[in-house]
DNA sequence: CTAAATTTGTTAATAAACTTTACAAAGTTT
DNA sequence: AAACTTTGTAAAGTTTATTAACAAATTTAG
């Protein structure tokens, strides 16, 4: 260190300001309101952007030769020389989005524009789920798809993955996942890097299900809300002020462990299901509705093998037991939600995932969050179902291409 | 709207850059760098900076001609020409920072550095608490302190106040302080902004403990955490991703009408106090000590007028009752955070207020939350103490400044 | 004690990016 | 067919940065 009179300064910390960065944040610029505003003509962009003409037409030159913008030739006059309209080249590359399930592994892939343009799955034989199996199965996958798609997996610019875990996003390190055998501190980024050639990101699953929602589901447009998670596990995705947010040791949304109203307390143990979970995941209510059915001397081996969202729907059509479980399973996630609520102030709670985005429990719930006179927010259903993980991972995988397009 | 041809475009929308951006993001730069390194000299920041030594000489001369920068003369030589020192100017502006308590009125004043400078505090009469004698006081304060540290009022750049309520922090209105009568939509920032002509912020006192204790305090640098205030009140500042978080409707960390483990379930009124704060909030305390010393026959006049504070400091000297009272309310504060941290799984919480800070709840605190595998985050009492809100001020008053600073 | 080296800082010349102005191109309207 | 409108480009000028050259002031070395 060269620095003798102050105490000590490190060198450097700056970011500077030169002129080619006016043109890359112009550039930028003009690419998003392309995006938003595909197809348009470049005295659009001038009126979009409030950029001089020229500066306009040299960066959609410039746009040009880099591939990521179309002349679709003349558009129709308004009254003078008639516009060339420009469109966003969405097929310029495309990007992956995969769910690792507990049973199969689904993958979409999409074009620029987020438009999912094919998609495969496969069920897991038992010896698929070790990591290294599941990066091949990737692999494979996305070969298909780009097949299917008629194009290259060089075009494919990124990829998420969703593993049903607690996930450090930053490392792409799967540090837990209670339904994979084995999954310990998987490094499943640099693996799936290493093995496709992509640029990858991971997430648990049920935050993607969240940015899906978020994106084009029951969340469109909110910045503050919470995604349930309702299955065989129990968890939730936390989304604030316009991002996830993951906590400090990547486990926010844990809330299968949460403590349940009425019952002992208990510590809070890893590799022991969470009271939560066990009273109203799928397994729980399928408990509570055997031991109804047993009081009640109404057991048959049919009535008593139901899954929870058969009992739900029996529920629907006015079965005195199953409404009894639709109640205590939506009195405790009533509970949960104002717990959390009173934390967090969600303006929205989306209730997903396999048993979480029945009708019936969303309705069971918002009957009950109605007598508060606030911690009161409103409940949905996932719109996505299913497929919220999927368009999340998409989601996530364009927002990290965004920065790399222009480079 | 003259746009035709495609479907509707909204005009304008972009940001461009122009070459006059650089001028101004590379002054921004520049004075960040001499606030955080001074004094140092022009070859410092061209070191710091990774700019030009003309364009560093240039935009030092622009902050010198605003009198943001003060010239010190030369500095000591390290083998060539004696550089000249170069400093923010702290005192080109001041900022002040207010707390309105239950029972008095504190403000402090600081430099542009973000050391006080002087302090006033003044006790309410019960007809000062309505809003406009709370203006007028802030008022009368501001005056003082500008005199007593030989400034004028139009130096002073910004204003934050805490208010012990739900506060709108967009619009600056207070929704509802319970501790002060007839506060609710007290569009308290205009009504400043008015009274001093100076621009003002407003947010809840603990949100702004919170700030304070990540600014300086025992949550330094700390991204992901909770503040968890005790007195009268019991109420959380949440602090995710390096940013306050306030909620959709202004109401995060509202943990005082949180259930209560083996306690009956509760809907939740806001005229109530709520179940938490009856709990473990100070007089809720009291309360139960009182119980427990006409359980034993132990009650005297002079024992059951303890205040909690009172009480913790004899289970430090082994009073046998009073343990028992740091373990219940130890053991209902460990329930509300494991709760919190599974959701949210912050890295610390801060345990402030009156009763809060007490360093025996903090031990209880701990050691029971020990006994979990995770959502066990650090806990450690409030460094500030009673100071906390109004560091808190002045860090946000110095954010909003910094902003106008080079506007 | 003087000359060389070092460090700091300014001036002059050059480059990059934007804007304004002028104008060409290609339609519609009168 | 002439005038007007809209789109787009070319040329000239402005702003901001950089590099290169140099001046100033001190330390180091012979």
């Amino acid at each position: 260190m060269r620095f003798t009179t102050s105490t000590s300064i490190e060198y450097p910390t700056g970011t500077p300001s030169r002129p080619s960065h006016l043109r890359q944040s112009n550039a930028r610029t003009l690419l998003r309101l392309l995006r938003e505003n595909s197809p348009c003509s470049k005295a659009d962009l001038v009126r979009l952007s409030g950029l001089s003409a020229p500066t306009v037409s040299s960066a959609v030159t410039y746009l040009e030769s880099l591939n990521l913008v179309e002349n679709l030739g003349d558009g129709e006059s308004s009254g003078g020389r008639p516009p060339e309209m420009l469109r966003f080249n969405a097929t310029h590359g495309y990007v992956a989005g995969v769910d690792i399930g507990g049973t199969r592994l689904r993958m979409v892939l999409a074009d620029l524009n987020g438009r999912i343009v094919t998609q495969w799955a496969t069920q897991f034989t038992e010896k698929q789920r070790t990591p290294k199996a599941v990066c091949g199965l990737i692999h494979d996958g996305l070969k298909m798809m780009c097949q299917d798609a008629s194009t290259s997996l060089k075009k494919v610019l990124h990829i998420t993955v969703g593993a049903p875990g607690v996930t450090n996003v930053n490392s792409g390190v799967v540090l837990s996942a209670p339904n994979l055998r084995d999954w310990n501190d998987v490094p499943l980024r640099s693996m799936i890097e290493r093995e496709i050639g992509t640029e990858a990101t991971v997430e648990n699953d049920t935050n993607l299900a969240a940015v899906g929602e978020q994106w084009r589901g029951s969340a469109s447009g909110i910045e503050n809300f919470i995604f349930i998670a309702l299955g065989t596990g129990v968890g939730a995705g936390i989304f604030l002020r316009g991002h996830l947010h993951h906590g400090a040791n990547w486990s926010a949304g844990e809330i299968g462990y949460s403590a349940v109203h009425g019952q002992p307390r208990r510590t809070i143990e890893v590799h022991q299901t969470g009271q939560m979970e066990r009273s109203i995941g799928g397994l729980g209510i399928e408990a509570e509705w055997q031991k109804l059915l047993a009081r009640e001397r109404r057991s048959t081996p049919e009535l008593a093998k139901l899954r929870a969202t058969e009992i739900f729907d029996l529920a629907v059509d006015g079965d005195r037991l199953a409404i009894q479980v639709v109640n205590s399973t939506s009195q405790i996630l009533t509970d949960c939600i104002v717990e959390m609520s009173l934390v967090l102030d969600p303006e929205v709670v989306i209730l997903g995932g396999g048993v979480g985005s029945h009708p019936e429990l969303c309705r069971g719930t918002e009957k009950l969050l109605a007598h508060n006179e606030f911690a009161r927010p409103q409940v949905r259903s996932s719109s996505l179902g299913t497929q919220a993980q999927l368009h999340g991972a998409i989601f996530l995988s364009l927002t990290a291409t965004e920065a790399r397009l222009l480079a």
